[in-house]
DNA sequence: GCCGTTTTCGGCCCGACTGTTTTCAGTCG
């Protein structure tokens, strides 16, 4: 059983036991099992195979623990049973509803009977839900405009949609007075792959509050206001992203936008971790909490200010080094701060080249040369020139003859280009049986082979774990394309078992890739990471069909951070006569 | 349910806003 389905069944104990009313530390505790989960690397099922003690992972004790052993060897769970015994099972999708809690859940359930969102849907219809104690008519309303979103947005934005909606509203705001800084923060500055809402982050002069949200609940593409404050307002834009806004004052912006960067997970530790050195970390600075605060009015006094006006001065009097934004996700971060071992991430300018991209050789939009003038104007030294093999029958692809011209073309345009190598590659389908999908004769004349499946993704994952190991043996086999062939809101990965899959690429010196392309990101954050700590080169490339789509090349190495790759991690940080080392890798050992 | 420089019990992050209240509960991040 996949880490993913625990933690699905752990969060849906988790939302019954809150809607029965259980002790809301308890929840808790399996939320914060569930972030444990969520950030390791390894699986839980071949971690105990291995005969490892889960109650070593952080907040996991005995019975999550064993609730883990449980599904793994029954594949159920019977805690769960008993407590959907009591709790319908529905009930857990109603709490998504934006504004519908737990609480009013339990209320709607206990009232009214209602345990889905269709029975929701006919109980406002028919006046059932304005008329209970603790509703009224606009939180019934709001819960209407909940469900209408729940079945609108299926996904969340992706992080290259988000940029695109958000970029106009931070310009419309930037046109005014009294607005000393503007940052989106979230999970948009930690630069996840997706992004629920947005939060903007806004640093005013004393008394322009008011003005500053004045113009952003009124900017033109709002579609309605959700709440707007003094300090705090949100609005749903056309588009149906939500952005809220926070406006704080210049001494506490530091402390602010660590705050709302989050992830929330790492402002637990932190604020933790506070607590424990006698301090208090709000949105407002970083505070010595005020001695015997056992009895009443210490609520508004948060004790001796220390500091907190910049992110940096609010970590260094915890006793950290900055994080940066990427790293925020409490996996390890905070422990590596403390002890100055956070990693040097890889920038975009330690990239040198692009090894995936299509010219109309196949389907892309672009000439060999259009791509390559390109790719030089980004600064590179060298790309790989990637058209799919013939399997692909709707893009026309590069049959064993036409190679041999593409082959001709590239030496020409080689000839008359400068400051930029162009190797001879192809993105080679893996078929059925895990062999390839070209004449030996060809692949030896390639530079670089780059593996990837594109048909029959619904096979059993025992099958496609096979099958693609099996193409990874291939002595030519270099670079394994976009290993899971996600497509983020769209398609879910293939089932595949990853980690065998970094394993036999330890193994047969194969590099794993990261799809730059941002429906793609694939590998994900989690998986390159775990590729880094089995001594898996990784290689960023765009899959860029047109020249512009080069351009991807940021989100790629934004998850490649989050990954908490370096510069030695990424194959293509390599100089043009290292690569070509690196090509040579399996011929230097045989010799 | 988890955890421990407060160590096997008694804590566990905390402030803003809304709506329905008449002093505050519920939700969110």
């Amino acid at each position: 059983m996949e880490n993913i389905e625990i933690v699905g069944v752990l969060g849906e104990l988790a939302d019954l036991l809150e809607i029965k009313g259980s002790n809301p530390f308890r929840i808790r505790a399996y939320r914060n099992a569930i972030q444990t989960i969520n950030g390791l690397t390894q699986s839980l099922e071949g971690m105990i195979e291995d005969g490892e003690d889960l109650t070593d992972l952080p907040a996991v004790g005995k019975d999550i623990a064993g609730h883990i052993e449980e599904l793994i060897s029954t594949g159920g769970l019977s805690r769960l049973e008993e407590v959907a015994a009591e709790v319908p099972r529905t009930l857990a999708e109603l709490v998504k509803l934006d504004g519908v809690g737990p609480k009013k859940v339990k209320k709607l359930w206990n009232e009214l009977g209602v345990t889905t969102v269709d029975q929701l849907e006919e109980a406002l219809e028919a006046d059932r839900v304005v008329s209970l104690e603790g509703f009224g008519a606009k939180s019934a309303e709001k819960i209407r405009r909940s469900i209408e979103d729940y079945r609108k947005q299926v996904g969340r934005f992706l992080l290259s949609e988000a940029e695109v909606l958000i970029q106009p509203l931070l310009d419309h705001l930037g046109e005014i007075d009294g607005l000393d800084e503007l940052e989106v923060a979230g999970s948009f500055r930690r630069r996840r792959e997706t992004v629920g809402d947005l939060d903007l982050l806004a640093c005013a002069v004393e008394g322009s509050e008011e003005a500053i949200m004045d113009r952003f609940v009124n900017f033109p593409s709002v579609d309605r206001v959700v709440s707007a404050g003094v300090t705090k307002g949100a609005v749903v834009l056309r588009s149906g992203l939500e952005v809220d806004l926070r406006i704080v004052p210049r001494e506490s912006w530091g402390a602010a936008l660590l705050y709302f960067t989050g992830s929330k997970e790492h402002s637990v530790a932190l604020r933790t971790r506070a607590v424990r050195q006698g301090l208090r970390v709000n949105e407002w600075g970083v505070f010595r909490a005020p001695d015997g605060q056992d009895d009443e009015e210490s609520t508004d006094d948060f004790g001796e200010r220390l500091g907190g006006t910049e992110e940096e001065e609010a970590y260094r009097i915890l006793g950290l080094e900055w994080i940066p934004p990427v790293l925020r996700e409490n996996r390890g971060e905070i422990e590596a701060a403390e002890k100055g071992s956070l990693p040097s991430l890889v920038r975009l300018d330690d990239i040198r080249g692009d090894l995936q991209m299509h010219s109309m050789w196949s389907d892309g939009k672009a000439s060999i040369e259009e791509m390559a003038l390109r790719c030089r104007e980004l600064g590179y030294d060298y790309l790989a020139m990637t058209d799919h093999s013939p399997n692909l029958a709707m893009v026309q692809g590069v049959t064993a003859e036409k190679a041999k011209l593409q082959w001709r073309e590239i030496e020409k345009i080689q000839g008359r280009l400068e400051g930029i190598t162009v190797f001879r590659s192809m993105e080679v389908d893996i078929l059925k049986d895990g062999s390839l999908d070209m004449e030996e004769e060809i692949l030896e004349g390639l530079d670089l082979v780059v593996i990837s499946v594109h048909t029959l993704m619904d096979m059993a994952k025992t099958e496609m774990t096979d099958r693609v190991i099996e193409a990874m043996r291939h002595p030519r086999a270099d670079i394994l394309a976009h290993p899971t062939g996600r497509l983020l809101n769209r398609r879910e990965p293939f089932a595949l078992d990853v980690e065998a899959v970094l394993h036999a690429a330890a193994e047969f010196d194969v590099a794993v890739e990261l799809n730059a392309s941002p429906r793609r990101l694939d590998l994900s954050d989690v998986h390159v990471r775990r590729a880094k700590e089995l001594g898996v080169k990784v290689v960023i490339s765009t899959d860029a069909h047109e020249p512009r789509a080069l351009g991807s090349m940021r989100f790629g190495v934004e998850q490649a951070r989050r990954g908490w790759l370096e510069p030695g991690d990424v194959l293509n940080t390599m100089s043009v006569e290292a690569f070509r080392s690196w090509l040579g890798r399996r011929s230097e050992s045989q010799a």
